[in-house]
DNA sequence: TAACGAATATGACAAAAGTCATACTGGTTC
DNA sequence: GAACCAGTATGACTTTTGTCATATTCGTTA
């Protein structure tokens, strides 16, 4: 919240934003949207920009509109980890919100982003009051506990190799493809591709490496294409 | 559900519960609390008895009255990652209700274990009306969350030997000690304890004698007691 | 009490992955 | 275009961890 692009807009109505059929948050009720609209904050942040950082305290909740973000955590090494990708529709620092806490990730925009920042009162109001959307919530938080079980039992059982296929067909799932078809529709250095993999840098650069001459995927700078689909599942080994 | 100590009972009600100020479920509200105590099912499962299984469809939700479970994943090659270790006051089994989908883990009781089994629409149709309890769920869900992202960071950046640590130190959190203060209250395999902490079996076996040595523990069989609980957090190398 | 099997323990070895050093490349700035 | 830097790439090596084989112990049952 550093940014000066700080506008307390009428021009990105909820009522009529991009993201109102996919997020979660703008199924409230009309009556709470219309508040929402009221006292949201539209905020850009430019690519690499941080949203929040670990440690600090939340006081509200973003909702992107577009763009792409990255959550991780730092380990004590000063190490991070990626434990989450989020694009529009997706909402950020409700965790920490939730349970009262600082923030136990730092948010960092992949590239240009736009968010509505929700504050906590008026968040934790509608919460307590539209059932609905606190039952969305809920079911929202099951399923990324769900998905984050999956990774632990991953990451503590599959060889990198195939937490790397993995993940290329996760990042695939979540940003899709460019225009072409095959390009991932996001710029990851190898670096951060690692930390979402959780191996060190270089085993990640020798393992695509070793994709692209197994001809499963084109490397051209940050482009990752991905040319054999059905080669990574298998090499993903996934069967769930 | 195999068991045959199905009772509807009218002994163990929710109102003198012994969990009845420690588990989110007993916090709802009177009038809820009377129906659940009259639809619950009170059931007793031995040491190694499932309580449910991974694939399966859940119809309700479990409330640990005493005894230990553990929670566990089955990786694609069969073995087991532990997720969650459960105790009396816990609730099991919310997760695959909330997602609408089947169990994605198995629970298997630790020790002789007794729960209350509340009925699946009971369980949501309270959730849609007391959004206090609800708001209390979704906490407990935003903790869960947490600590499984830690556990994934620590996992990724974390050689074993600390994990191995850590894991110890957090068994001690969950189930405490014995009357002797130093024994780890709780029966555990060294290949469980392995499923933990995310490792094979003999290095854990390994790891736990030169904690032996370096006089960190004292093994007696599946006696585990902490005998230099500060050199134990050293070595788990904690500092969040 | 003997005997059995399962769990624990330990050694030897193999494989996986990380680290360090060193090139190479591509994009940027002057 | 030259120079520079960060990111990428690759090789050589070390460390960590897993695997397999084999004792050994423990608790259980006959």
């Amino acid at each position: 919240m550093v940014s000066s692009n700080i506008t307390h807009d009428t021009e990105h109505l909820c009522q009529s934003c991009a993201q109102k059929n996919t997020s979660v948050f703008c199924k409230a009720k009309v009556e709470y949207l219309t508040e929402v609209n009221s006292q949201k904050v539209f905020n850009t942040f430019k690519k690499g920009q941080t949203i929040f950082n670990e440690g600090s305290y939340p006081f509200g909740v973003f909702c992107i509109n577009s763009g792409k973000v990255k959550l991780a955590h730092l380990g004590d090494d000063g190490k991070e980890q990626i434990i989450r990708l989020l694009k529009g529709g997706d909402i950020v620092g409700y965790r920490a919100l939730l349970s009262n806490e600082r923030y136990s990730a730092t948010a960092v925009a992949l590239e240009d982003t736009q968010v509505c920042f929700i504050p906590k009162e008026l968040f934790i109001h509608i919460l307590k009051n539209d059932a609905g959307l606190t039952f969305e919530m809920m079911k929202l938080l099951s399923d990324e506990l769900h998905k984050t079980e999956l990774k632990l039992t991953h990451l503590a059982q599959k060889p990198v190799r195939e937490r790397l296929a993995e993940i290329l067909l996760f990042i695939k799932e979540t940003y899709g493809f460019e225009d072409d078809g095959i390009t991932l529709n996001v710029r990851l250095s190898r670096e951060e591709i690692a930390n979402l993999v959780g191996t060190a840098t270089e085993s990640t650069i020798r393992l695509l490496s070793e994709f692209k001459r197994d001809s499963m995927v084109e490397l051209d700078g940050k482009k990752i294409k991905i040319i054999n689909q059905k080669k990574l599942l298998k090499t993903a080994n996934l069967q769930d």
